[in-house]
DNA sequence: AATGAGCATA
């Protein structure tokens, strides 16, 4: 524990501010109170003769064990007498906690012996004893916490005076309560220590006001100062911590620059959480202005600094700028911590590049940076959600053997990849072992089955499931309502989905943009293009804030639907409305001019795309490929082959089979062969169609023998057994 | 004194 330094209030300010005032110093006596005279019960004469004879024993035995000292005295010995020896032997600090601790341990100890070896013990300086001292009351169950605080606190008042004076003890009860999370209670020795005269130090109010809630810390910072608490460089950080919570960064970045005029010099950590500040909220050139401040003010960012930018340009898809920032700190001679790494894994996996997250998750093992359950369950959720349940499988199972314990995120995690994956099973079977493990599942687990499960049209279990929940205590939410509205309406009961909205709205749980964009979607592919607009009015008639996804869902209906020009005018409206399109927003439209074999407007769009700096992701190569491939540009195809290799993105059997019959259609062997061996590689199955172009070339002797797959070719086996087997039944 | 992870929509 830190050494806390406690001010007498009023002297302090006699000293320092009002130096040769008498009048304040009169005035302190009129509104200051004393301590209380310690005046303990008398002992008998007998009893003073035991107390003696105990004292003398343990003071002159001193080299023995106590309990054996203590031996000939244990019947007579009761609680009373515990106090009487500890005023004999009060000078010998060493011998005092040994016999409190023999008196504890025969349960004769009081709480006012408690306070008094605490006292003595923070006379002694040794505030680690007082800490554990006081916090053995807590540990040990009362009957009523509320009564038993205020007798604790009373009788360390009755015995102050006697027993130490050292105002220490009173920041060392109040941290006990602050770690304790008796806020209340500690607020409440605060100011009864300011009615004896003392106020608490800094580092100790600075502990409370870390511990208190947001709004609160800012009122006590506000009105701590009025009654002689002297905040510092900390509490500053604190505040402008809350403050940024609280979502008001540029008042915390005001506070910044008070803090500076008012002649503390703010420090890496004032600096850097606002920059966090910033961050949560995106504003990026806030961000690198600030940065830039900071340097003038010769203070360098470090990993916290970092990993905070390196987190908003992952959650605003910046990747290659985050990886950019990553190498920058490196190259600032910064060693990057494990919370940075798993920002990155976590960023590349969610945007799509499980390859960059691996190579970062290798990297940081290499340089025996250890990964933690956070970094784990980051990277097996991208192994997840690229659907690789085998690699996600060998991972949990590393990091168990590496000794750190999933918690209920990390199974959560897994049971949802399985149920993605559409291993429903699986899921289950993870969902066993979870609770074998002694890891209760939460609404999130429940939720991510019962996903999977409507998923998978089963709604029977998904209900059952649902049953489930209720029957354990668990409260379906939103997320759990809104999966099976999705699951609903997959199966084709968009009204038995609308009367579930009804249902949970009427149990106060009101539907959101999701519910909404849901129910569109599902109009929008039943081609009740005219509902799903009637969804939407009603969705923002109820001023629910439309996301990009409710707009994809309608781009998404107009292309299925060939309506290309409502989807060309629904594109224009979110330019000029300034709703940023992302990816998918331009995926519908490349997939509808590529299905109708305009591959120059598709290329167009794509062009449009980048223009406005909206990254490609792995659809769109998909979709541009294949619009190529059809119109036989292999040069164009390969090219963004490449360009989405490069860039990370996993490429599906059908891209390559696109690719492969583009070559084969251009007589481009090799480059097909190519292709094929690069699947193989990646372990991925070619289908029927692609087996076919290889045999068919073979047996019309058109291809020459290098470009012919080798006949023992363990897919093309694979799947020729598999074939007659089909065929056999 | 300040950073990182899970469930629903295209």
């Amino acid at each position: 524990m830190k050494k806390g330094t406690t001010f007498a209030l009023r002297s302090f300010i006699q000293l320092f501010s009002f130096n040769a005032r008498k009048l304040s110093s009169s005035s302190i006596t009129d509104t200051t109170r004393p301590f209380p005279d310690y005046s303990p019960k008398k002992p008998s004469l007998r009893d003073t003769e035991l107390v003696h004879q105990i004292a003398n024993a343990i003071k002159l035995r001193r080299a023995e064990p106590l309990r054996r000292s203590l031996k000939p005295y244990e019947c007579k010995f009761k609680t009373d007498h515990l106090i009487w020896v500890l005023m004999k032997i009060r000078s010998d600090y060493n011998l005092v906690l040994d016999f409190f601790e023999w008196a504890r341990s025969r349960r004769d100890s009081t709480l006012e012996a408690l306070c008094i070896v605490t006292h003595l013990a923070v006379a002694s300086k040794d505030l680690n004893v007082a800490y554990s001292l006081v916090s053995s009351f807590w540990e040990r169950p009362k009957l009523s916490v509320n009564d038993s605080f205020v007798q604790f606190f009373d009788l360390l008042v009755y015995t102050y005076k006697d027993w130490g004076s050292d105002p220490n003890v009173f920041d060392v009860f109040f941290r006990v309560l602050v770690e304790f999370g008796m806020l209340r209670e500690a607020r409440k020795v605060f100011e009864k220590m300011l009615s004896y005269g003392l106020v608490l130090s800094v580092d100790s109010c600075n502990l409370y006001l870390s511990k208190e809630k947001t709004a609160t810390a800012v009122i006590v910072f506000k009105e701590f100062p009025e009654v002689g608490v002297c905040w510092n460089v900390a509490s500053y950080n604190i505040v402008i911590h809350c403050v940024c919570q609280l979502g008001r960064v540029s008042e915390a970045h005001h506070l910044l620059v008070l803090m500076e005029l008012k002649g503390y010099i703010p420090d890496v950590v004032s600096y850097s959480t606002v920059i966090n500040g910033y961050c949560r909220f995106g504003e990026l050139e806030k961000v690198w202005k600030l940065i830039e401040v900071m340097r003038e003010k010769g203070l360098k960012p470090n990993s916290y600094t970092y990993g905070s930018v390196i987190l908003l340009l992952c959650r605003s898809c910046k990747l290659a700028e985050a990886e950019e920032a990553f190498r920058e700190m490196i190259g600032d001679g910064i060693v990057p911590d494990n919370v940075v790494y798993t920002t990155l894994i976590d960023g590349f996996c969610k945007g799509g590049n499980i390859k960059a997250a691996s190579k970062f998750f290798y990297e940081m093992l290499s340089l025996d940076i250890a990964p933690d359950i956070v970094t784990y369950t980051a990277i097996i959720s991208g192994f997840c959600r690229v659907g690789d349940m085998v690699e996600a499988g060998k991972l949990f199972h590393e990091m168990i053997c590496r000794g750190l314990e999933p918690d209920s995120v990390t199974f959560t995690e897994v049971i949802n990849g399985y149920c993605k994956a559409g291993e429903i099973k699986e899921a289950f079977s993870v969902h066993n072992r979870m609770i074998q493990a002694g890891c209760s599942p939460n609404v999130v687990t429940y939720t991510a089955l019962i996903d999977g499960l409507c998923k998978e049209g089963d709604l029977d279990s998904a209900n059952d499931l649902l049953h489930e929940m209720w029957k354990i205590g668990l409260q379906p939410n939103l997320f759990t309502y809104n999966s099976i509205v999705n699951g609903l309406c997959k199966s084709g009961s968009i009204e038995e989905a609308i009367k579930l909205v009804g249902e949970f709205e009427a149990a106060g749980i009101n539907p959101d943009a999701f519910t909404y964009t849901t129910l569109m979607d599902a109009y929008c592919k039943s081609g009740e293009m005219s509902k799903a607009q009637e969804v939407l009015k009603e969705m923002l008639g109820r001023g629910l804030e439309p996301t990009v996804v409710t707009f994809n869902v309608l781009m998404n209906g107009f292309c299925l639907n060939g309506m290309l020009e409502d989807g060309e005018k629904l594109l224009n409206w979110m330019l000029a409305k300034g709703i940023a399109p992302n990816a998918t927003t331009y995926n519908s439209l490349v997939k509808l001019y590529c299905v109708r074999g305009d591959v120059k407007a598709a290329a167009a769009v794509y062009k449009d795309m980048c223009a406005r700096e909206v990254g490609p992701d792995g659809k769109t190569y998909e979709n541009l490929i294949r619009g190529h491939c059809k119109a036989r540009n292999m040069k164009e195809a390969w090219f963004l082959y490449r360009g989405m290799v490069e860039k990370g993105f996993s490429v599906s059997a059908g891209t390559y089979s696109d690719l492969i019959k583009g070559f084969f259609k251009r007589k481009k062997f090799v480059e097909a062969r190519d292709v094929f061996e690069q699947m193989k590689r990646e372990g991925i199955a070619a289908d029927k169609e692609i087996f076919d172009f290889f045999s068919d070339t073979k047996l019309k002797g058109r291809g020459r023998t290098d470009t012919v797959v080798d006949p023992v070719d363990e897919i093309i086996e694979n799947y020729l057994v598999d074939e007659e087997l089909r065929e056999a039944n």
